[in-house]
DNA sequence: TGAATTGTTATCGT
DNA sequence: AACGATAACAATTC
């Protein structure tokens, strides 16, 4: 479940073994996952020279040099990587571009639910993602005002990729831990401090997973060591590390959450759920 | 066996 | 009407 700082730790390994390579050919066999299908994807990126690779949200950017960009989403299993001649090659193999040096880049992905998609127009192709949480314009005070302008909880509220690009179910945890605020909480109910904690939490553990190189969880990413240092997510029942309170699991919005119950306090119950009424 | 996972889309209610 | 909540869906592993 690739998010935002492992698509970083990928972009940033992959980086030297792509830039300036020339793509020599393009292989599909997944058709769903290629936009607008796999011919047009392979008509635009052979031949084309990868200038450059980035990130947005979770989102891999290879800046083709003449015909737009080529943006791969990992989904929640997808792998990407280079694979050196003699390499033994993993397993779901959905797509491959060999490249000029003669190795081949592979998306792995058992679950299919990554997407291949060849833009012209990257500002427009990626309008909907919200700010970058780790850019200078994310500051408190915009998150401040974004929270006041909804009455969502919080939690899919984070999750929602059109606010801020790039967080999913782990980081979202780890923040609102970090923050001290639970995930039912309705975002237009923090006050000043919570807002102000929140924002720092969420840069704060985004950065120190890009210096961890990620979570490692499953067979999905490997190579991260987030993973030891994580708070609550993955926690449920083991002692919160700050007050030794069990870490509970719960449902929101259909996510498994992980919380500390004493460091994140319920919220006060008037209106932050809808009133059951019989 | 079912739970878990992301993002998109549809649908329903307020 | 706009917003928010909810469910379904894609597919596979453990």
């Amino acid at each position: 479940m690739p998010e935002l700082p492992e698509v970083e730790t990928i972009v940033r390994r992959l980086r030297s073994s792509v830039m300036g390579r020339r793509i020599v050919a393009f292989h599909s066999r997944c058709a769903k996952q290629a936009r607008p299908n796999v011919a047009a994807v392979r008509r635009a990126v052979v031949g084309q020279t990868i200038a450059q690779l980035g990130r947005r949200g979770k989102y891999i950017v290879f800046y083709l040099e003449h015909s737009g960009f080529l943006l791969v989403h990992l989904g929640m299993s997808g792998r990407l990587g280079v694979l050196s001649n003699d390499d033994q090659s993993p397993r779901h193999v959905r797509a491959s571009w060999e490249l000029d040096d003669g190795n081949r880049l592979l998306l792995s992905d058992a679950r299919k639910f990554g997407r291949i998609e060849h833009v012209a127009d990257l500002a427009a192709a990626t309008a909907g993602l919200g700010i970058e949480p780790l850019s200078s314009a994310f500051t408190a005070a915009w998150l401040a005002a974004e929270l006041r302008k909804r009455s969502r909880q919080l939690k899919p509220l984070l999750l929602d990729q059109s606010l801020i690009a790039g967080l999913g179910n782990i980081y979202v945890d780890e923040s609102l831990f970090r923050a001290g605020v639970h995930p039912l909480t309705r975002c237009d109910r923090l006050d000043r401090r919570q807002t102000a904690a929140l924002h720092r939490a969420i840069r704060e553990v985004l950065r120190e997973a890009i210096r961890y190189e990620g979570t490692s969880f499953d067979w999905a990413y490997r190579g991260g060591r987030m993973q030891a240092r994580l708070k609550v997510y993955g926690r449920a029942g083991e002692p919160c590390r700050r007050c030794r309170t069990p870490i509970a699991y719960l449902r929101v919005s259909q996510r498994g959450t992980h919380i500390c119950p004493r460091c994140q306090p319920a919220p006060r119950s008037d209106r932050t759920e809808p009133a059951e009424q019989p």
